[in-house]
RNA sequence: GGGUCGUUGCCCGAGUGGCCAAAGGGAGCAGACUGUAAAUCUGCCGGCUCAGCCUACGGAGGUUCAAAUCCUUCACGGCCCA
């Protein structure tokens, strides 16, 4: 049967920020290649920055071609110079290896499910090849091949160069010697001849390639994508907390990562939309028609949030994740009985209190406030809730009898965050 | 190894003996406006038992009535020289 055009999509989709070759959208319609991505194991679960490799494997995938996803086990030791300003803290093994192993747990979760007729997935650790490299083969062998010169030019080390404070070590000047030989390895050990990344991995990328040409006389391929914190540098994907969105839902619950998703801007739902989720394009024109005629209705935020909350964690926390969206902004809380309440705040922070206690105490017991004088603020200037009813007197108590189910308050700061209080 | 400059609050960055919890910007928080959006405007933005007190300007020690500011020393980093 004829393929849709696996190419075409990514273009329609934004998700093509450079190529190295014109013949690749050619090779990717007509050839089924082996292509790699790579996922670095600094923290102990992935984002949702790495989201967005996830599913562009995804699309390879489902156009039937075979993808490697490379933990960086190795490359991890080394640290990788480039959009960094300031040198990177060096992680012990031990740590090393825990990120890995549930990183890559992670990835096995996203790809689980029948694969009947799509291509296959296959996990890898660099550490495996680069871990006992030896030096002075690595030197003659590959080392020649790289020119200080053309090294020094590149984005990424210049700017730690010419930076004033921050200089780079030996060490992360030859992370780009190591990505390359990644490729080679993969290129020889796995048939692989396309690297994606993101646009901050194109030097790294091209080196590979390069690398494959000269030792191997062979054409490789790299396409990069858009990095994720777009256009006007906003603030993609943070939780209301302003921290990092995880895929972990112990790092990041189910109903944060809904909610993170849900309060996305209209200038850039559509974006997200293309990007991410797996949506036909005209379901997406719709969605984008919808955010232009009815925006308050956020009709696309909404399937976005869904979408990738099914994506990432499936379909029962997002129903649950749902559910407590559409009674925690209004004062009918007051009517759910108390196993729905739990369950609805259950992903909320929460604290212990004691009857009547005062209401910048109980702020501060749940984490909504971080000190005495930032709840006491909070109170001054009308953004604490009890129960979503405003509470704006400092020296205000919790009223017993306004408890919900005898022994509950729901605490809100601002619009959006909640606490779950329970008085014993 | 030598010389020199630097290390300030979440980040950038002023401050070179008292008027400094420390200018300015960014980030963040709250409010108005609203749609759990953006933009804009306003207020806040170390802690506390909050008109006062405590802790802070790389670490330790010292000078002084008084130090982020001066001295000594250590650590780290930049640049130049070897």
């Amino acid at each position: 049967m004829a393929r849709q055009s696996l190419w075409e999509d990514l273009t329609w989709r934004g998700l093509v920020h450079q190529t190295t070759s014109p013949d690749l959208a050619e090779k990717l319609d007509s050839d089924f290649l082996t292509a790699y991505i790579g996922f670095d194991p600094t923290a102990d679960s992935l984002h949702i920055g790495s989201l967005l490799q996830l599913t562009t494997m995804r699309r390879l995938q489902l156009a039937g071609h075979r993808v490697v996803g490379l933990i960086g086990g190795g490359t991890g030791m080394v640290g990788d110079p480039s959009g960094r300003d300031d040198e990177r803290q060096l992680l012990d093994d031990g740590t090393l290896e825990r990120n890995s192993a549930a990183i890559r747990d992670q990835v096995e979760k996203f790809f689980a499910g029948p694969t009947e007729g799509l291509g296959s997935v296959v996990l890898l650790d660099n550490k495996d090849w680069l871990r006992d490299l030896r030096v002075v083969p690595f030197l003659r062998d590959i080392g020649k091949l790289f020119s200080v010169n053309e090294m020094i030019r590149k984005e990424s080390v210049r700017a730690r160069l010419e930076g004033r404070d921050q200089g780079i070590s030996y060490t992360e000047f030859s992370y780009m010697l190591l990505q390359s030989y990644d490729f080679l390895h993969l290129y020889d050990a796995e048939g692989c001849t396309l690297q994606l990344g993101g646009s901050d991995q194109w030097g790294n990328i091209i080196e590979g390639i390069d690398l494959i040409r000269r030792l191997r006389g062979g054409v490789a391929y790299g396409l990069t994508s858009p990095l994720v914190t777009l256009p006007s540098g906003a603030k993609v994907g943070k939780t209301s907390a302003g921290g990092q969105v995880w895929l972990d839902p112990a790092k990041t619950s189910p109903y944060a990562f809904y909610q993170s998703w849900f309060r996305s801007p209209d200038d850039l739902v559509g974006t997200y939309l293309r990007f991410f989720t797996f949506l036909t394009h005209d379901e997406i024109q719709e969605l984008d028609r919808a955010t232009e005629t009815a925006p308050e209705a956020r009709a696309a935020q909404k399937r976005l949030a869904e979408e990738l909350t099914t994506l990432v964690h499936g379909e029962e926390e997002t129903r649950r994740a749902m559910r407590a969206t559409e009674v925690l902004f209004t004062e009918d809380i007051a009517s759910l009985d108390e196993k729905l309440l739990l369950d609805v705040l259950a992903d909320a922070p929460s604290g212990a209190g004691t009857p009547s206690m005062l209401v910048r105490d109980a702020l501060v017991a749940c984490g909504l406030a971080k000190s005495q004088g930032d709840a006491r603020r909070t109170l001054e200037q009308g953004g604490a809730y009890v129960n979503n009813k405003r509470v704006q007197d400092i020296d205000a108590t919790i009223d017993p009898s306004s408890l919900l189910h005898g022994r509950y308050a729901v605490l809100r700061r601002g619009k959006r965050d909640h606490a779950l209080l329970s008085i014993d």
